[in-house]
Formats: structure tokens, C-alpha cells, sequence
DNA sequence: ATTGACCTTAGAGTTGACTCTAAGCTTATA
DNA sequence: TATAAGCTTAGAGTCAACTCTAAGGTCAAT
């Protein structure tokens, strides 16, 4: 049974964090002690450490709510519910990839077209480029 | 001279992001009406539509503040400031994609390994994979 | 017995960029 | 002239995921 600092080195989570995430349902201390410390199982840290994992992914805390009620009942789910979460991140994380490469793109552009010198910003094509508004689209969807 | 509705519908913005971007010094109404409203210049509308660019490239509303001030006096400032900011911001975005990148292979593999159908999970590949915490790492830096 | 490190709670604060509300003027159209 | 559409303000609310604070109780070691 490991206190809840213990876990927290363990799992490299703060203990904040960890405390934040029961408040959410997503870790459990099994055990407390008479003065109230959260005490962890082994199945409690194999729990925190599913959530590091998702989290690490880039799931969302609630789409790891969803997670783990799969993990603990996985007979009354199916992989399809698994995919369909997996897949919509997926598409989130491609949806918002397809804009920081839009952005990374004009900004490279952009610093290619400056000189970049110590000299006044009278003739600078980055100002003039924002000033014409020829650049490309490239906003938040979400 | 145009009323904040019609800035609104040429920039794209909304009426109150564009008294928000006011009130955070970004866009500036050059004449008001005796009785208060907003009416803005061609001078304005420029300068609406570079704040309205820079926002578009991903600049935070910071870095435009910054960028409206050289552009404001450009003798006094230099194409390094500038491009200082925009290699800066070509940074995070290079960073957040590399996340991102990392987030999209784990998560292909992800569901590759998983048959996504309507059977129970009590195989699913994906479930196992976050138990075992054989999941590559890719955080937020930022 | 006294440090000092660790634990508890409820609840407030942070970040960035909006987004909306309420209550009340103003202006344009019919 | 009445109605609707549009404008004003200060200020509160939203989102996600933390992050921190205050005030106090607990525990191990000296
Ligand atoms: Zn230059
Ligand atoms: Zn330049
Ligand atoms: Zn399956
Ligand atoms: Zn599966």
C-alpha cells in the first residue's frame, strides 16, 4: 500500500493532480487510514497508471472516464466502443495537425522572406506580408 | 467610416471579439459617434485586418500587441525583433507538432491492433495496451 | 517533546481567448 | 410613432486541466 506521494513519484503525477483526478473519478485510494491518508493497492496503481497512459495518448479526462468503465466491466463492452473513442481522437488530433502544419508553413515562409538584420523595419516583408493579409487561413476548428 | 457590425463582417470577427481585441489594446475605433458608437476608419480596418492575419498564423494576442507596435513605427524597431518573434512562435508550433505526430503514430497503432468489432472487450488490444503502459510518451511542453 | 516532512479538506486562482448577459440608449424602417 | 435591429457598458461565465492556498491534523526521527 503506497501513500499518496509514493504514487505520485511512481506514476509522475503530482499529488494535486492525483487528488484532482479522484475528485473526477478516475483514480481510487482503496484504503484509508484512520487519520484519513489515502492508502493504494496494487490494482489502485495499476489503475493510476492506465490513466498516465490514456493521458499520455492525449485522451481527454472524460474520454478516460469512459476508458476505464470499459476496463472494468469489459464484458459489457465491445472493441467497437474502444475504436469509435480511439477514432474521433484520432481525427482531432489530425484535424489540428492539418492546422499547425498550415501554420508552420506560412511562419517558415515568412522568416525565409525576412533578412532578419539589426537594420529598421521600414521595408520588412513579414509587416508588409500581415499588413496584405496574404497569408494562409489556418484556425482553430475546436 | 464603418460601425463595429460591418468591421465585424469584413474581418470575419465578431462584434464582441473586436471590443475585446479594444480592450486589449489590439484594435482601435479612431472616431465615436455623439452618442457612443463605434466608427472606424480605413486606417482602422487595416489594422483590424493585420490583428485579424497575425490571428490567423497562430500568433497569441501578445505577440500582436508586440507586432502592431513596430508596426506602428517601424524606423524604431528592426527586422531581427520581428523575426525573433515569428522563429519564436515557429518554435512552439514545431514543438506541438512533434507532440501531436507522436499522438497520431500511437494512436494508428492503436486501433490497427484492435479489431473494432461489436464482440466484448475482454480481448481488446487497445485496453491491454494502456494496462500495460506500453504506450509512447508525448506530453505537453508548453 | 519538538522538529519537520507529509497528509487532509474546501475552495479559490490560473491560463488564453473568447463569449455572453443585463440593462439601457440610438437609429432605421414602416 | 412604434417596432425592431443595433449599439453601449461593466462585468460575469466558459473551457480544460490543472495548480495552489490556508488552516490544520499526523507521523517518524531525534
Ligand atoms: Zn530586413
Ligand atoms: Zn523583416
Ligand atoms: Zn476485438
Ligand atoms: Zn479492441
Amino acid at each position: 500500500m503506497l501513500k499518496i506521494s509514493e504514487l505520485a513519484v511512481l506514476t509522475g503525477l503530482s499529488a494535486h493532480t492525483i487528488r484532482f483526478y479522484e475528485k473526477h473519478g478516475l483514480i481510487e485510494a482503496s484504503k484509508r487510514s484512520d487519520s484519513g491518508y489515502r492508502y493504494y493497492s496494487d490494482a489502485d496503481v495499476k489503475r493510476a497508471e492506465f490513466v498516465k497512459s490514456a493521458r499520455n495518448i492525449g485522451f481527454s479526462l472524460d474520454d478516460i472516464g469512459v476508458l476505464l468503465s470499459i476496463r472494468l466491466d469489459k464484458q459489457s463492452h465491445s472493441c467497437q466502443e474502444v475504436t469509435d473513442i480511439t477514432q474521433h481522437k484520432l481525427d482531432e488530433v489530425n484535424a489540428r495537425l492539418a492546422e499547425l502544419q498550415t501554420m508552420q508553413q506560412t511562419l517558415e515562409r515568412l522568416l525565409e522572406s525576412c533578412c532578419g538584420g539589426p537594420e529598421n523595419a521600414t521595408h520588412c516583408s513579414i509587416i508588409e506580408a500581415l499588413d496584405g493579409g496574404d497569408v494562409t487561413v489556418a484556425r482553430r476548428a475546436s
